[in-house]
DNA sequence: TATTTTTGTCTTACGGCTGAACTTATCCGC
DNA sequence: GCGGATAAGTTCAGCCGTAAGACAAAAATA
């Protein structure tokens, strides 16, 4: 009896709907990729279908407030005018969630990429008690949401961005180190409705999707934001994301980018993993506050003065950092051959001090090097990235498959 | 005038033929995966189309001859029985072929998997005229595919591996060290008529691609080969492939997995491509032979033999290379979060006397080892494996797109 | 004002899948 | 040995989404 109810693996099967939400799916992502607002003609003639299709298409899009038809631009050419289309503002909304050591706060985008709500509040969450601590988020959270309802909007999702070892499908974080937190279940703890579907992430996976800026949201276009590169965030750990076409490469579990703790030396310090000579005890900002003789807590702008300050301990242990991050860099790049690297965290500011001394490394280890050559870029969205992150990783759903958000008939 | 002839890019739209290639597609896959021969029936409750759609679908491919019928088992359960569906045999087919230091070659592989033609002529190719070994390739090609026709097969493409910096799209061989080629364009080399379409591709790779034995064409059940998994194929060089769900992770240009250049020791002995301390230099194939105290051009079973024969030099710089290739196996597995390493090459004789070093190594430098387990494994397929890789993804490309080789009408 | 040009809508036709009835072929129980 | 049960495969009308081309609308241009 039980014989053929068959798992239904694989890729499900192509039905006339299958059709509609591609084309709505491919209709969605002109308007929201175009770097001015285009008419309903123009996305016909990019996309091979025809402007009939497109019309009803596109009217289903208006209709769910997905896309909003802006007054007419005074024409140019000859001609019935174009009605221009752009990402409808302050209808649908992401939320973006973190907790990290220093911070937990919520930040509410728009289909635009526009911050319509925000709240950050400042604290030392070491070791911290998750319950309490995740229940205050919620309730932070609460509030952003109500605001923005106030207001008509709409909340398509929310996604937790956390420091640690996470995995997504299951919806468990496993270890944050930094927090001392371990096997537990942030959701539950956070206490939104099942109104909110709330899904957690990695903080750097998160933080690297918010620097590919075109993606989802268009920004200004002379921010020409690579879709393919490597990001890399230094705080006392190093994470780092790879990110492919604005998309995670998602390995496994989920668990990439652990270069913080690739070898530069085996006869070099022992890292707090148990190992020797990892990446961290170079260029994690622990080791770099210590080899600088600074306090251990000190802010990064303390050995920023240090090195504008020329001082000798500062500009040697940074250069050794270049190095080191040079060497595990071209490591990442052999392996998978990703020559665009975004770095964050602590490095923007120490990027004139090190930048030196890692391309020369990189240009000796790296194989290709004759035939390509490894950019080191400081990442354009700084603070708190991975709240804009996780906001348009919930907005990018939306674009990529609006069948959900628009009506039946 | 030349206004709106529109770039077409991005993913093209969906119309109705769409939807039929994409099922066609489905119900190849379903056929080819099976371990089994299954029926219409079957493929109908697995991928949720009726059976009236699965039916005519098949006929199809049955025309095609992409699949076959076979005569109906005995059956066992009351109804009608099911007419059981296979590849077919000895209908399409793809061809592999390979240049490389030691030999160059031709397979053909059909649809079910096996092959169907072959010849290998074992030669030393080192700093070799290109255009003659290529020229001579191509007659070896010739001669496969007259055979092969003469009984009646079509040849779907042929795929030329070659040991070497390789660009696929552009079909340009930038550099083959070993060879001493460069700057080339091996199809026109081979000359081939425009009625097989070859591409080229790097020898790891497409050897990679041939140990998931399940992918394309199945192989007896016993063998739950992997469908993501790191290859690693130690010789003279040291080259890799990451393989996600049977397919590559392509990164840029295609040049990943140059694992032979990661760092491990800095204070290492110097390396061919400049740097030093790469894993080339400890576990590469002349490292090995110099560091046992053997000639560098001996086999590898010499080096197996010493170490049969407890010979401490032997002994001991394999169990450095066991290390060495822990180490960056690790840095590999942090960065990727792929946790299964297929080993091939010399490894797979080797293996015995380096595993407890390197599965050391990565049990203390994995970061998410307490989680999850690196398991090490002798690459399945063994002889000229990028012979049977090219091949297969020749035919993989058969099943993934049918509608190509399928009567319009 | 008439013509040209481009946008957006309307109508008909077509292709591919669904669902239900129907045919075919086997097993099972009496 | 025969009828019913069971399952596989086929036939046919109907639905849905896109294509193709005509048509309406709105602006520049002569």
């Amino acid at each position: 009896m039980n014989r053929s109810v068959a798992t239904r693996t694989g890729p499900p099967a192509a039905r006339q709907a299958t059709l509609r939400e591609h084309n709505l799916a491919l209709v969605a992502r002109a308007v929201f990729e175009s770097a001015q607002p285009c008419s309903r003609a123009a996305i016909a003639a990019a996309s091979g279908l025809t402007r009939a299709t497109v019309s009803t298409l596109v009217d289903r899009l208006v209709a769910a407030a997905i896309v909003a038809e802006l007054p007419p631009a005074t024409p140019q050419r000859a001609g019935r005018p174009a009605v221009p289309l752009a990402p409808a503002p302050r209808s649908l909304v992401g939320l973006g969630l973190e907790v990290n050591v220093d911070y937990l706060g919520g930040r509410v985008l728009d289909l635009t990429g526009a911050v319509v709500a925000e709240h950050v509040d400042p604290d030392d969450l070491h070791d911290s008690d998750p319950a309490e601590v995740l229940a205050r988020l919620g309730r932070i959270a609460q509030d952003l949401l109500a605001t923005v309802r106030a207001d008509g909007m709409t909340v398509a999702g929310a996604r937790l961005a956390l420091p640690g070892l996470v995995d997504t499908r299951a919806g468990r974080l496993e270890v944050a180190p930094n927090l001392g937190w371990s096997h537990l279940d942030p959701v539950r703890l956070l206490g939104l409705g099942p109104d909110v579907p709330v899904e957690i992430g990695n903080e750097a996976k998160l933080a690297a999707l918010a620097q590919a800026s075109r993606g989802v949201v268009p920004d200004d276009a002379s921010d020409p934001a690579p879709s393919t590169y490597l990001y890399v965030s230094g705080d006392v750990g190093i994470g780092s994301a790879i990110v492919v076409d604005r998309r995670l490469f998602h390995g496994r579990h989920g668990w990439t980018g652990e270069v913080g703790h690739v070898v530069v030396d085996p006869r070099g310090p022992r890292c707090r993993c148990g190992a020797t000579g990892c990446l961290e005890q170079y260029a994690g900002k622990d080791a770099l506050l210590r080899g600088a003789g600074l306090p251990v807590d000190a802010p990064t702008e303390t050995l920023v003065a240090a090195l504008d300050a020329a001082e000798p301990a500062a500009l040697a242990v940074v250069e050794r950092a270049g190095t080191a991050l040079g060497s595990a860099l071209a490591d990442y790049v052999n392996l998978v051959d990703i020559d665009t690297v975004l770095l964050g965290g602590i490095y923007p500011a120490l990027l004139p001090y090190l930048r030196a001394a890692a391309e020369a490394e990189l240009r000796a280890r790296v194989l290709a090097a004759p035939w390509t050559d490894v950019v080191l870029l400081p990442a354009p969205v700084g603070d708190h990235a991975a709240l804009t992150g996780g906001a348009r990783e919930v907005l990018r759903g939306v674009v990529e498959d609006p069948s959900a958000w628009v009506a039946e008939d």
